[in-house]
DNA sequence: CAGGCTATCGCATAAATATGTGATTTGGAA
DNA sequence: TTCCAAATCACATATTTATGCGATAGCCTG
């Protein structure tokens, strides 16, 4: 038996959603909250299994606000996001924050039903396009083919935090080897100076 | 009616998938092979809709060398990994190679079916445990707590690629203050220079 | 085989950075 | 109220970086 509550600003949503729930024989879902505030102390003090975690509250903090307080406080419980936002932004923010899932409102209640399931069971459970997203954002790369083999070296050195003296020891070449890698690094990259390469090699995860 | 391949060196593991796939009246599975050699022309010049893609082939090429080859001919079909393995390395090598899905082999094959199904329809399928991992990728904690809102202006500053001088442009403050600032974030992060300062930046995605 | 790119090394120097040792003000925590 | 962290500014200096202008040698590719 899970235990589900729901933080949910619209009342009919939220009861339907509750209701449906509910009724299945493996979860309950008598905890129902229209904003973090009131919902606060009795989850705190009395946890679910998992929250389901609406982004858009009408009044008080919303949604992403209340995931980081949740968190904060080190809960027990998995907490699902639940929007119909399916905008990077607002997803990346959760997931950074601590949700272990994303569901868009428009998602059928057997799947609500089967990732409230997997969240307990230490999944992730994801929106089909929000999974997309997520696995995208892991696809980004970009110019690291213009750098030689040697070269993304030095600069995976650089990226440790190394000195040119420190890498021309750690590589066996002189320092002035070095100064003419990172310079045709610049080259290629378009920056002028370590921080930049570093910057830039993380971004466009070339490291 | 789903188009399925399948690259797997173990001959039962699969006949038997590919059989159970076949099965199944939304879904054909006649394109076998046993290692990425023998598929490669075959799946370029007849792409199925989606490929199931082994990492630990017996010979030849392993199964993301093979993604990544797919992947380089820009091909139009969904690569969903197929492994025993569920270590990070390869999760995310393959993630970030171009795969939209990974699946573990104990998946049972109505999961393996509607997996396939997700894939094709722009989804991300991934085995639960696997899913979790890639969220906690999004979540990393550490010192950032440690500095104080302006600190983490200027270190933001800094992952811009930008010099003592402008961020002291930037911010509205004097170069000297810039630098104090900057001997703060040095201290608290434990590092000793910008390099080091903005790699742990977005290591620990404080940015 | 000429023209490119890679990898290696050298010298020189202006600019930027790292670090030490100060100081003042302000607002909140003890 | 006392104390401390945050934010601001200043001066000094040893190191490190960025960049210009070289050079040699190996390897590919057209």
């Amino acid at each position: 038996m899970i235990d589900v509550a729901i933080i949910e600003d619209d009342k009919d949503i939220r009861d339907h959603v509750a209701m449906l729930i509910d009724e299945h024989p493996d979860f309950s879902c008598t905890k129902k909250f229209h904003n973090v505030e009131t919902a606060f102390d009795p989850l705190i003090n009395n946890a679910p299994d998992v929250l389901l975690l609406d982004i858009t509250l009408a009044d008080g903090i919303n949604g992403i606000e209340g995931l980081t307080k949740f968190v904060a406080q080190q809960v027990s419980f998995e907490i699902i996001m639940f929007s119909v936002h399916q905008d990077d932004e607002r997803v990346f923010q959760s997931l950074c924050a601590g949700a272990c899932g994303y569901l868009t409102k428009n998602t059928p209640i057997a799947k609500i039903l089967s990732a409230i399931k997997e969240a307990h069971q230490g999944g992730a459970p994801m929106s089909m396009h929000i999974a997309r997203m997520v696995v995208q954002s892991f696809q980004s790369q970009s110019k690291t083919g213009a750098l030689s083999p040697r070269e993304k070296e030095v600069l995976s050195e650089l990226c440790n935090g190394k000195s040119y003296k420190k890498v021309a020891e750690t590589l066996f070449i002189s320092q002035d080897t070095v100064r003419t890698h990172i310079r045709n690094i610049y080259r290629k990259l378009e920056v002028h100076s370590k921080a930049e390469a570093v910057a830039k090699a993380f971004k466009d995860k070339l490291i």
